[in-house]
DNA sequence: CTGAAAGCGCTTACAG
DNA sequence: CTGAAAGCGCTTACAG
């Protein structure tokens, strides 16, 4: 049931065109110092032709201490935001020549073994590491220091490559809209760890500029459940924003919901704007505001640190400003009406 | 910058502990043949810890003719079900000592070389192949049979192990409840592929056993904006359903948007159930009825049915049918309004 | 109870 | 211009 028997080895290729087994190596593996009859390459060729020829790669792996993997180390895969980053960054690596192992970065902080057997074992020759989401990534970073690796979303770190998007900027960006539809009380629905900091940051940034005050944080969390929970919390106990900055869009989606379910409407109580644009913003009911920030090329950007890393290791870290964070006004925004100036 | 020096071999173990290499094979691999003394397994156990051996994995996969490795491949991750579906799996094949590569289905099946250096270079011990998806999925049954491999949502197919869900059930289930709210005119919005066709089925049975007529299906696709485009042109043509079937919650989410856009009421006008449940199902305005399929379980069968391929491989087609279906009734569902009897 | 040796399939200095 | 040989790090019959 499995296949045409038994796969065809180099030697099988050198047998079949009565050269070396080196010799065809060397040809598969374009080795310029090599000249060739162009006669024998051509039988060469034909013999891997015909045969079927493709190298084993564990044997090659083997011998070049190159596995031709690039670890992925991701909290959750089941977020859109990175889900999206993921497939960009599987179809780049592709290209590259790399395949994509998933690694789970909740284990392989927890459990001491998991990270060795990786490192050690030689499984991957370079990783890549979500950071920037729990607040405390000391055991990835640990890792990272072993290994060829791009720190995805954290700040720089001495000894560490890292790259991350203009965080600061596209909350600045979110903030200024609702200042500019005339909102005076906006809150940032934060959560854990560095990304959210900078967002924050940028938030305080675009109020200071305005000369308005600052809310407290309200802690949402980067999923729709917690933000929700958050936002509900909030507004039971008085909060009186009418404009809401939200860390992601998926913990904006149960924003959107805890706004409404809080009887308040959407977005003549409360203007909301998220930070990233995913498939599903344009179809909530109002539609998500949100500000674009370049997923697809920042997995590009990663997958391509992370085979420079592998060539020769650097640290220094990486912000991709361009394309610049792009505001998509949709429903969920509105003059500020009511209460007064 | 990267890490303590190299990495211990077996040999270097076997020099501290004073024994041969393949001993210290033998205990790692707990060899039942082996009768050590018990000091001298002390000795070797301790080597390991200070040298902090793994034993490097190409090699042993050049060894043992096993990689460790699963490929997974899927259309798109970033879809909120096979991203669930992902997550779940990854972890159950870490579980049983795998690592999960994620594959390109498309590529996999468009580019002939993909697929050679895949199978013929011995790069996954197995393939968990999405399928179902697209009308034609030739290529990628081609690619099942010539390694142990699960094609995921395939029906029964001779020379293939299959696994699903219990799509039909789930499907009757919805349009159960919507009968049962007085709907008579019910439309299933569906997509291209063998799942589509399974739940579309599963619609008719119900209809049929009510003795009300069926309606012609619309094609929505299985991603929220085409799902959306066609609801559109379906109400825009005069379409007079007052219930809907949708095919999976990512279109549903289009529907929802597209039904509101249409000018329509949901649910008063119009009643909406879909298939799956995921994050954002509740956090919709209003929520989103659905019936739950156990995803997560579906994962993990998968990964041992995988498993069981890999150490001797049968055909045969797998439905999971427990736990079942479950209605989760939400706002997007009411009872029928309007227009007589 | 333990060791020596061959071999998995490749690549690459080194010869000629 | 091409070949023979060693070796990447492991495992496993085969001896003893």
């Amino acid at each position: 049931m499995q296949g045409s028997g038994k796969t065809a080895r180099l030697s099988d290729v050198a047998k079949l065109a009565e050269v070396s087994p080196g010799l065809v190596s060397r040809i598969l593996n374009e080795d310029p110092t090599l000249k060739v009859r162009p006669e024998t390459r051509e039988r060469v060729l034909n013999a891997i032709d015909l045969l079927q020829y493709t190298p084993h790669a564990s044997a090659r792996a083997l011998r070049n201490s190159r596995t031709g993997l690039l670890g992925f180390a991701l909290h959750h895969v089941n977020d859109p935001i990175y889900a999206q980053l993921v497939e960009t960054a599987q179809i780049a690596a592709a290209e590259r020549g790399y395949s994509v192992v998933l690694l789970n970065a909740d284990e392989l902080m927890e459990r001491q073994g998991a990270f060795r057997t990786l490192v050690r074992g030689h499984r991957v020759d370079g990783l890549l590491i979500q950071s920037g989401f729990a607040a405390d990534d000391h055991g990835l970073r640990e890792i990272a220091r072993s290994v060829p690796s791009v720190v995805f979303n954290a700040d720089r770190t001495p000894g560490l490559r890292t790259v991350r998007l203009d965080d600061t900027a596209a909350a600045t960006m979110a903030t200024r809209r609702l200042l500019d539809l005339g909102h005076r009380q906006i809150a940032f629905v934060g959560a854990e760890g560095a990304t959210s900091d900078r967002r924050f940051r940028g938030y305080l940034d675009a109020l200071e500029d305005a000369e308005v005050a600052a809310m407290p944080m309200i802690t949402g969390g980067w999923d729709a459940s917690s933000a929700r929970a958050g936002i509900e919390r909030y507004f039971a106990a008085g909060g009186r924003a009418t404009g809401l900055v939200v860390v992601t869009s998926t913990s904006a989606l149960g924003v959107h919901a805890g706004v409404i379910s809080a009887g308040l409407s959407l977005p003549d109580d409360v203007s909301v704007v998220s930070i990233h644009d995913t498939w599903f913003t344009e179809h909530l009911n109002p539609p998500l505001t949100v500000v674009e920030l370049p997923l697809a090329e920042i997995g590009r950007l990663t997958v391509d640190l992370l085979v420079e890393q592998i060539a020769s290791p650097t640290d220094g870290a990486t912000v991709l400003e361009e394309p610049a964070p792009r505001l998509i006004e949709r429903g969920s925004t509105a003059v500020r009406v009511g209460q007064g100036p």
